[in-house]
DNA sequence: TCAGGTACTAACCTTTTTGTAAGTATGGAG
DNA sequence: CTCCATACTTACAAAAAGGTTAGTACCTGA
């Protein structure tokens, strides 16, 4: 989130979902809740200070759910809001992309 | 471009697009060849330095087409490729999301 | 000969993003 | 007591991305 004002849908949809991470971590919530540590696992290469600093950022977009339980060892689960599930929806069709260009996109040239 | 493998197609895709201005451009172009200068003027707040780079890097991935006419003052035009126009089909969704949230995103807390 | 328009190019710097490695807190199990 | 698992937190460093400013090359027409 570096905007206030947007150009179009698109521009304001990339800084919402921008960066390394998001989108993957979004991705992996989409069958359901999953644990901090889960996550982590999931989301494969995350470092643990990446994956905690964008969940905190997606709740506080109204993205995620955290909920707490208070045991110990504790226990934390992150879940899809309606919001974040939207626009996992609107995801859809960009990873059906990646996934049908995955050969063309490993061969292109890297800088 | 900075991976060799992939975890899923969300993640090619979102290293393909990635950044603040790919995704903009690409939808600059949706509707046609444009020009160097009038990309600069189409794409709001982008430097000269930043729209050359990333349209050398959508060239090289075979995104967009660059074709120079002979002539002076120069005149060089962009538009999109086969490849380009099926990634921005793909868009289309996210930019919808953006749009029909837009209200909420600009909304959002900020760092 | 000299300004003008177009598409870059280069050097330098700042900001943002990402990574690494270590440390904290908790209470129950042994 | 000490260890264990889990979910963070902190400090620091590296890398990537982005921004600013000035300059180049080219022919044309005044």
């Amino acid at each position: 989130m570096k905007k206030q004002t947007y150009s179009c849908g698109l521009d304001a949809a990339v800084d919402v979902v921008g960066g390394k991470w998001k989108a993957l971590i979004l991705w992996a919530l989409h069958s359901g809740a999953l644990r901090f540590g889960e996550l982590s696992r999931n989301v494969s290469g995350i470092s643990e200070k990446m994956l905690i600093q964008q969940l905190r950022e997606m709740e506080s977009y109204g993205l995620v759910h955290r909920e707490v339980y208070h045991q110990v060892p504790p226990k934390v689960e992150y879940s899809l809001t309606e919001f974040g599930h939207s626009l996992n929806t609107a995801l859809i069709p960009l990873g059906d992309w990646g996934e049908l260009h995955m050969e063309t996109i490993e061969a292109l040239p890297r800088p």
